[in-house]
DNA sequence: TTGTAAGCGTTATCAT
DNA sequence: ATGATAACGCTTACAA
């Protein structure tokens, strides 16, 4: 591996001159700058990233954390950081933390170490933002989980309207029984619950079965099977997150309940099956490249200027309407 | 951020004591690891990663370059990754490619620069391995797609095998007028294509159309139109990825094709909607635990011994038959 | 326009 | 058992 020194000795010339011309940012006599670049190639050099990163105190790259890599949601947040990034030269480092605190903690101090100019971060539930920005010099972005704190700008989508319209919708639509499939690992759960009994409430409607649980398929599965089985069985099921979505599709496939006629289902996030299984699955989507690109922009702005007031960016969803909550008949 | 000197100092010993200590390496007189120990969570001390990289020139955490991130397998593979690493005390630092050289270039040097103890990585088709391993200080293990190369341990699935078994299996089901849809982007789709069509020839069958495409799911689904669209139309597609068999699924559904009535159709990979839609979808599962652990050790292996012999490892998918591919009838 | 040298936060060698 | 100090590869005052 050639350093600078092999390149500056091949040039004849000082390391000092050489970083210069790499960072073509003093005056160089152009053919010293020939000889430079000349030994650069010649001994194929490139410079050490981590040398200059320990050197300046900061780094070209930013980390993005987030809770679980099989959700869909966050691996289409992952493109479009990874795009914003990439446009303005930073690269993204990707960390899941499977919701676990300690690989969060691990992480975090991780990207700290590397000098990442910043991170982009879905924390899980007890997250203590201050004792993290390590004096504030890693700027934090939160996102799709609100923390209450104003250490970090935040792009978040409104949970609790968005809970609200797809809940609004099954009423419209006719559906009287309902019942939610929340979450529990992190307060977005808890928004669209809340947004789920507000537009029950409204209607003078109560829910016949409130679970939180963990957002998995499995748990889906389970918490969808304990809720056919009430008494009062729903007639419509709200799903928090596509994973529950999924797990709670299958269940009514497996009970072999015909969905929408008795038992409705909606949910949240596009993903690649929603409208490809049968009934198509009605759902609110996220803006999830605009997410990923305010955040990454959101972040760049605070790497620029530490000192600005933090945001609170607040998306909306959008609600496809498909087969799985077709008006009642 | 306390240094190490500020512990140092507040302990009234040497940084080289305070060093000791924490790498736990040498005789410390009981009372003087005390005080360290004391100052050290006195001001919240902990280690920049960065200068002992920088230092030893090595570091406790791996690579994880993918192409598409949004490819359910390669998440999959992330995960387990990800486990076996935690479980050796090492991080993972996962890079999205897009399939685009000049990305892959970036986060390889990214990654050469943090010292990481070597990648795990899904190359693109023209990838150079010899020119990446800097001098064989950085170790590579490559999965999902083999590159002739002897500088590398790879973990591929048996392509060929795989999509023989799996074209076999529609030829024992009575189709007759295959069709094979390829990812053009790596030799894995090149691969499954020999599969496919020595499955063919051994019945003396020839395939009614064979497309090479970009492996997304729109090319799925506009390679199935030209397929369906063709006189001599297909009894049976091929697909050798989950994004373009999600592509053609979609096709099918909008030109009201019957599956597997009129065209039957598997694929490889286990996703989480391949058995949610309707037909249920016949398909080669990779073992991507495995793939992604025997990645891990096998890279583990090569850290302490660098000079060992390079290995392949073969894997073999599992068949999942479900309706898509059921008895012609 | 260029060179010298200090320093970023560690670890490892050599003394003591 | 502990301390000084050089070194990892780079950038940036300061000098020349």
């Amino acid at each position: 591996m050639a350093t600078i020194k092999d390149v500056a000795q091949a040039a004849g010339v000082s390391t000092a001159t050489v970083s210069r011309v790499l960072a073509n940012n003093a005056p160089i006599k152009p053919e010293t700058r020939e000889r430079v670049l000349n030994a650069i190639s010649q001994l194929n050099y490139r410079p050490n990233l981590i040398a200059r990163s320990l050197r300046v105190q900061k780094s070209a790259k930013i980390g993005l954390v987030v809770s679980d890599i099989r959700n869909p949601f966050f691996t289409a947040i992952g493109r479009a950081v990874e795009d914003a990034a990439y446009e303005q030269g930073y690269s993204v480092l990707m960390c899941n933390t499977d919701e676990n605190p300690e690989k969060e903690e691990l992480y975090l101090n991780l990207l700290r170490d590397e000098n990442v100019a910043g991170v982009i971060f879905s924390p899980t539930q007890q997250f203590n933002i201050a004792a993290h920005t390590y004096e504030g010099r890693m700027p934090f972005v939160i996102i799709d989980r609100s923390v209450d704190a104003k250490e970090a700008d935040m792009v978040l989508l409104d949970n609790v309207s968005a809970a609200y319209e797809l809940t609004a919708h099954l009423i419209k639509n006719g559906y009287r029984k309902l019942a939610g499939l929340f979450g529990d690992a992190s307060t977005t759960g808890q928004e669209r619950n809340r947004g789920f009994l507000q537009a029950l409430q409204e209607h003078d409607l109560h829910p016949v079965g409130v679970h939180f649980v963990s957002p998995r398929i499995q748990q889906g599965y389970d918490a969808t099977l304990a809720l056919l089985a009430q008494s009062d069985r729903p007639d419509a099921i709200f799903t928090s997150n596509s994973l529950l979505t999924a797990g709670s599709f299958q269940a009514m496939r497996d009970k072999k309940v015909s969905v929408p006629n008795e038992v409705a289902l909606v949910g949240f996030d596009e993903t690649t099956w929603g409208a490809m299984v049968d009934p198509p699955i009605t759902v609110m989507a996220q803006p999830t490249e605009e997410i990923g690109r305010t955040a990454t922009e959101l972040l760049f702005q605070r790497i620029q200027e530490p000192s600005r007031q933090t945001q609170l960016v607040m998306l909306n969803g959008t609600l496809i309407a498909r087969e799985s909550s077709a008006r009642r008949k």
